[in-house]
DNA sequence: AGCACA
C-alpha cells in the first residue's frame, strides 16, 4: 500500500507556501509566517516579495529538513489570513543555504544582450547550485522541536481537521487574524490608563478611540480603517510600555 | 497562477 507522498518534490530545507493572502503587507505576513512556521523548529531565513510574480508566495528556510517536513505536514491547508496555505517543498536550493554549505555560486545578473534584444530574447540565467535533496548537514546547532501539540495549543489548528474540510476549521488563530480596523491591545501594564494609550495610539493616522478593558490587561483601539490600523499595529508592536512590559498587538476579531 | 534570493 503506497500513501500519496506529501509532495511530488524531494524534501528541501525550504518550503515554497503559495496561495497566501495578497492585500496583506508583505512585512506582516513575513512575521506572522514566522511566527507560525517557527513552532517547527529552527528558521534561516523567510523569503517573501510583492512583485507581481512573486505576490502570494513565500519561501520558508529551515534550519533542518525535519522541521521542514513537519510543518509541510502540519501546516498544509492552514488558514492563514483567511486564505489556505498550499505549502511544499521548494524546488530548488536557498541562496542561504547554499551560501551556509559552500556550494552558493553569484547569481548570474539578467543581462539581455543586444542581439538578443532584437531578437526579444532575454539572457537565460544558468541555474545557480543543484537543488540537489537538502544534503542534511548532520551537525548542526539544533534548538528542540516543540512538539506538534504545542502549536496546536498556540495556534489552535488541527491538522486533522483539514484533510475532509479544510474550510470548516474557520477559527481564527492567535496573532493571524484577518485585518481588522480595530485593534486588539494586550499585555498592558496594570497602571495603563486611556490618556496614556491615546497619547501611544494616536501618532499613527486615523486614531479614533481606545477602550481600555478594566481589569483585564486589554484594549481596544480604533483607527478609520484597517489599513491605518495596520501601520499602529506594526508601529507599536512589541513597544516597551516598561522596561519588562511589551504591548502584544494583533487585529481584533470580527 | 506565479519557485526567489535586492
Amino acid at each position: 500500500m503506497s500513501r500519496k507522498p506529501l509532495s511530488d518534490l524531494p524534501p528541501n530545507l525550504t518550503l515554497y507556501v503559495n496561495n497566501l493572502n495578497d492585500k496583506i503587507n508583505v512585512e506582516t505576513v513575513k512575521k506572522s509566517l514566522r511566527e507560525v512556521f517557527a513552532a517547527f523548529g529552527g528558521i534561516t531565513d523567510i523569503v517573501a516579495m510583492k512583485s507581481l510574480k512573486r505576490r502570494g508566495q513565500a519561501w520558508i528556510i529551515f534550519k533542518e529538513v525535519s522541521a521542514a517536513t513537519n510543518a509541510l505536514k502540519s501546516l498544509q491547508g492552514f488558514p492563514f489570513y483567511n486564505k489556505p496555505m498550499r505549502i511544499n517543498y521548494a524546488k530548488t536550493k536557498s541562496d542561504a543555504v547554499a551560501k551556509a554549505d559552500g556550494t552558493y555560486v553569484e547569481r548570474p545578473k539578467k543581462i539581455v544582450k543586444r542581439e538578443d534584444l532584437r531578437k526579444g530574447k532575454t539572457a537565460t540565467p544558468a541555474p545557480a547550485a543543484s537543488a540537489a535533496p537538502a544534503a542534511a548537514k548532520p551537525a548542526e546547532a539544533s534548538k528542540p522541536t516543540p512538539s506538534q501539540k504545542s502549536i496546536q495549543d498556540r495556534i489552535g489548528w488541527n491538522p486533522q481537521q483539514t484533510v475532509t474540510a479544510p474550510k470548516a476549521v474557520a477559527a481564527k488563530p492567535t496573532g493571524v487574524t484577518e485585518p481588522n480596523k480595530t485593534l486588539f491591545v494586550e499585555n498592558l501594564p496594570s497602571e495603563a490608563t486611556d490618556t496614556m494609550l491615546s497619547m501611544l495610539f494616536r501618532q499613527y493616522p486615523g486614531f479614533q478611540e481606545v477602550r481600555l478593558i478594566p481589569g483585564r490587561n486589554v484594549a481596544f483601539v480604533d483607527y478609520q480603517n484597517e489599513y491605518q490600523a495596520g501601520m499602529a499595529m506594526q508601529g507599536l508592536q512589541g513597544f516597551a510600555m516598561t522596561p519588562e512590559v511589551k504591548l502584544s498587538l494583533s487585529y481584533a476579531r470580527k
